[in-house]
DNA sequence: AGGCGCTTGTGAAGACGTGCACAAATCGCG
DNA sequence: CGCGATTTGTGCACGTCTTCACAAGCGCCT
């Protein structure tokens, strides 16, 4: 771990360095981070407590330390990090000081509703187009945009400077577009259907599987009821799998 | 997340917990390989190896060989795995074999998406009431459910037996939805809106902010341009932020 | 000025996850 | 019946992530 800073920071405040190549595990909190600083920044705190920011966003305080003191970003000791600086930060390591240009490819059911969620813009980004197959729906105007033809993503790519694609087509559409889209310049691809993507080394691809969160839940609640159906007694003796499959699950959530 | 133990099978009752617990990352693995699997049963696939099911899953092979031995699933060597009887496994394990009933709380943009969505059927999931605190909204007809009132939850819950509960209103009203669902006996709760929910212990939650996913891709593109910029010479020519965030972004996207 | 309480930043240790590489097992075939 | 081709299951080494615990730094109060 030899990662040099820039301590120096002399005069004006928090100098940061560019881009030190952060664990990955901290990417994907910065952002809870700066969501929760935002929460306080509107309540007016000025400074906050690795403790209260951590509470804020659910992690170990710990955990929170390390992960800012990995990006450089200096609080006070004794007082704590300053919010405003903070945020300041978080969005630049974040890329987020410029906002975002989405692509938004299948306007049906999720689209939709992807589409007409205006909460994106607080946090750094502008759906900047809206692609669909279907010429019944290319045309409609959702939020202000009008939807256009998949082949048009070239042209209109060019036009705005597309900076993430979001895929919210079947599966069996899903690798066709990944590809347009990787075709076009796309270097950043979030995925809701519920496939894999093979794509091009260097683009990032983030996927969003609903019912996969649901069969994780499904799990654990799982485990739950069987842990809790356990007399100590040696009850009905879970029914192994020996070949065919024998499932005896009596009582699943109980409450209280 | 502090998870507890009973490793020493006390009495242990012949058979193999059908439970073993196993590695969160295998779990979170698991519907992806059921998804693939799925998808071969279809294509008539009667067996497969570790190494085409890894790469329909998009994993590792080894990987994969590894989180299928942890739950005692046995392949046949020099020949691979039968196709429906890890479905069978990796069903049961995740606690798919009975379809779980799944609440859903706010019924705005994003809710009607999910009360729409008829892919949840395929995948474990029965969507079993719909709820909303919109006097406006309450009495609405989606997909055959009716949008009931959020104070009925109570008596829903009761009748119908609800296993998961997923939150999709404001942040603002999360928690004391959240904390609603607990105290009609829901342990699991997958939720949407953009904030940290604090239960009890024993309930799990798994959150899906949108906004987190595109920020971790920003972050990567971020330094994916940064990275381009620099013009090879090991010096990692840092673009401090002297005061102002001085941000120098030339191209974003590179194509090979 | 000095001491005190609070908070950060980080070393170290351990838990956890990953992937290689190979022995053991199985099948098909001559 | 034995052999080679194939593929699983896993020991091991390595890397990543988490958490504890504490010294060092800071502000404030006396
Ligand atoms: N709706 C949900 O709540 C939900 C939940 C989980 C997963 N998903 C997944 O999200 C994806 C979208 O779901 P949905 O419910 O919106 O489906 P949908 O059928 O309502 O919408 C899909 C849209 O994609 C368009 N499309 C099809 N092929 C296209 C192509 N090649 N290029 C551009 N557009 C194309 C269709 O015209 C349609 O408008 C699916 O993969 C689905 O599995 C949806
Ligand atoms: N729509 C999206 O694409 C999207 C994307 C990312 C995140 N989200 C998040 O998902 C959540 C829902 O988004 P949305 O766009 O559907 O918002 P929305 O405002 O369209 O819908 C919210 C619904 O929740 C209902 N509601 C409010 N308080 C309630 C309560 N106490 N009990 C029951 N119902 C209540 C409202 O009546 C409304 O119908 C938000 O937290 C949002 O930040 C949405």
């Amino acid at each position: 771990m030899s990662q040099h800073r820039h301590p120096g920071a002399p005069g004006r405040a928090g100098a940061v360095p560019a881009l030190p190549d952060l664990p990955e595990a901290t990417v994907a909190r910065l952002p809870e981070y700066l969501r929760a600083l935002h929460n306080l920044a509107e309540t007016s705190h000025e400074t906050v407590s690795s403790e209260g920011l951590a509470n804020a966003a659910g992690v170990n305080s710990a955990k929170l330390r390390k992960d800012l003191s990995q990006l450089g970003s200096y609080g006070t000791r004794g007082v704590g990090y300053d919010v405003a600086l903070l945020i300041d930060q978080i969005e630049y390591v974040l890329g987020l000081t410029q906002r975002r240009a989405v692509a938004l490819v299948g306007v049906g059911n999720l689209g939709h509703a992807l589409a007409g969620y205006d909460g994106f813009a607080g946090r750094g980004f502008r759906i900047a187009a809206l692609f669909d197959a279907d010429q019944e729906r290319v045309g409609e105007e959702i939020n202000g945009l009008i939807v256009r033809h998949v082949d048009e993503l070239p042209r209109v790519a060019a036009e705005e400077s597309i900076a993430i694609g979001v895929i919210a087509t079947p599966a069996a559409a899903a690798q066709r577009v990944a590809d347009q889209l990787v075709s076009v310049g796309v270097t950043s691809i979030l995925n809701f259907a519920p496939c894999v993507l093979s794509v091009p080394e260097g683009v990032d691809v983030r996927k969003v599987d609903l019912a996969i969160e649901l069969q994780i839940l499904s799990f654990h609640e799982h485990r739950k009821a069987t842990l809790t159906a356990l007399p100590a007694a040696g009850g009905p003796a879970l029914t192994a799998l020996p070949g065919g499959l024998a499932v005896t699950e009596s009582q699943e959530a109980i409450g209280t």
